[in-house]
RNA sequence: GGGAGAGUCGCAUAGUGGCAAUUGCAACAGACUGUAAAUCUGUCCUCUUCGGAGUUCGGUGGUUCGAGUCCACCCUCUCCCA
């Protein structure tokens, strides 16, 4: 019997996953799995570019508007409800699609993540406090002690990383490096990886035009029924966070929007520097049709 | 016409005699195993064998060992009085 196969979609924001992936699903006859950070909250549909009601009807996709934004999320939990989802879909098919654009998301899922013990929120919540009164040196300091090893290869100014390691220290008593294998967990299933480019001229085109149809679709609107929540993880998001200092009366609506293409094309930068990493993608160029038939999956 | 002020590396900004020149943004490159659309790092006048070298602060002269900084004239812009 021939292996089951996951074909992963990646590619920067705005390159066209949402269109491609349908017109795959639909030529392999399957259903998407989604490895989008944002799009897994309900409550986040404009700002992220969700795909439209016509969109969801095309293909049936998954993971999507599935979870709250006050509810809490992680990789670990993506793991488990990718493999879940997976695990259906490859009952009755030979394909799966996983696309999206959290390069961290998809790593989760192909290659797995090492189990971590949880930790009490308390502990992340004093470590923050630290953080904010005190600054990086305490944070320093304490992983430098209590976990060496980690502390060697860390990013030193990178307060997340520092708290993320040490929570875990202070939970176990153990050192981070203890719980980190770095082991490629197996799948049952054959990934294959397609990145989808396009030019610079190109996709930033592509990232001004969304944010502008965004904004007549009424983002501003989404984003002041979800202010109150600020504060939320989920709400420190492109196309969110420039509003909520357009609300504030910082900035005005123009620079809002400026603001918002600027950092959306950020963020496709960053993506594609995750992306480019990974030497096992096949990439294609989304400017011209892509011929599936043509592609061995 | 009279008066006041300003012109600095893409943009903004610091600098009042030792400066290739502050800071922010943008840009470019990168990191990243539970916050990841988050967070963080490096580069950012030109050339470089990465030791340095060469040109810069509206323009032209001048003072000075030394000028973005002081002086003169000119150009451009902003504001106030006519």
């Amino acid at each position: 019997m021939s292996k089951k196969k996951l074909i992963v979609l990646i590619g920067p924001t705005a390159v066209g996953k949402t269109n491609l992936s349908i017109e795959l699903a639909n030529f392999l006859n399957t259903e998407i799995v989604s490895a989008d950070s944002r799009q897994f909250y309900k409550e986040l549909n404009i700002g992220v570019a969700t795909p439209s009601s016509l969109e969801l009807s095309m293909a049936k996709h998954n993971l999507i508007g599935h979870i709250s934004i006050h509810q809490k999320y992680n990789i670990a939990d993506f793991e488990q409800d990718a493999l879940r989802e997976l695990e259906r879909i490859f009952c009755q098919n030979d394909y799966a699609i996983l696309t999206g654009g959290s390069g961290l998301y998809v790593n989760a899922l192909c290659y797995g993540v090492d189990n971590m013990p949880d930790v009490d929120i308390k502990i992340r919540e004093e470590l923050n406090q630290t953080f904010s009164t005190q600054g990086i040196l305490p944070l320093q300091e304490e992983l430098k002690q209590k976990d060496p090893e980690y502390w060697e290869i860390v990013d030193k100014q990178n307060h997340i990383r520092l708290i993320r390691a040490l929570e875990i220290c202070r939970q176990t008593g153990k050192t981070f490096t203890s719980f980190r294998s770095g082991e490629k967990k197996k799948r049952d299933f054959e990934i294959i990886k397609l990145g989808l480019e396009r030019s610079r001229e190109n996709l930033l085109e592509r990232i001004y035009k969304r944010v502008d149809i965004m904004i007549e679709e009424g983002l501003i609107e989404e984003a002041k029924s979800v202010c109150p929540f600020r504060n939320l993880q989920a709400l420190q998001t492109v196309g969110y966070k420039e509003l909520f200092e357009y609300f504030d009366g910082k900035v005005d609506l123009p620079t809002a929007i400026e603001n918002i293409k600027i950092n959306t094309r950020q963020y496709a930068k960053r993506q594609m520097t995750w992306f480019k990493k990974d030497k096992n993608t096949t990439w294609l160029c989304a400017e011209n049709k892509i011929d599936w038939k043509c592609l061995d999956l």
